[in-house]
DNA sequence: CTTCTAACA
DNA sequence: TGTTAGCA
């Protein structure tokens, strides 16, 4: 499929997706008219490549993790053993991440649950936090 | 009409 | 990344 169907199949603009092919994470084959043919699996890279990147993960590391996900439904593909440790330290770096978003939500959720609707109260409070 | 490359009021 | 120009 050319470059508009992917587009429309996976949600990334046409500019993404040759963006992509630059930074090696997609290698489409090109058509006698130059046109970029990219593969049926390729619709389920880019779904892991805007998902990844996404979250973070610098390009170079999901250039080369892309081959190691091919055809499997789980693990990793033989021989990509070494993918392990970069994967572990970005699975630390989101769950980090993860925390600190939670965080900055139950703040913010905390904020907005003590908000009055209007300002009726306000005599209240101020009489309430009157110090002098 | 679709895609391509290159480039940036 | 958007967007546009100028081709094929």
């Amino acid at each position: 499929m050319r470059i508009g169907e992917l587009a429309r199949r996976t949600g990334a603009t046409e500019r993404a997706l040759r963006y992509y092919e630059e930074q090696n994470l997609l290698k489409p084959a090109r058509l006698p008219s130059g046109y970029r043919d990219y593969a049926p699996s390729d619709i389920e890279a880019v779904r892991h490549v805007r998902s990844l990147l996404a979250a973070g993960l610098p390009s170079h590391l999901i250039a080369e993790l892309l081959p190691c996900m091919v055809d499997t439904g789980d693990g990793l593909m033989p021989g990509c053993r070494s993918m392990l440790e970069p994967l572990e330290s970005e699975r630390d770096r989101l769950t980090s991440a993860i925390d600190e978003l939670t965080t900055a939500r139950t703040l913010l959720a905390a904020l907005i649950d003590r908000t009055p609707e209007d300002d009726s109260e306000y005599d209240a409070w101020m009489a309430a936090h009157a110090s002098a």
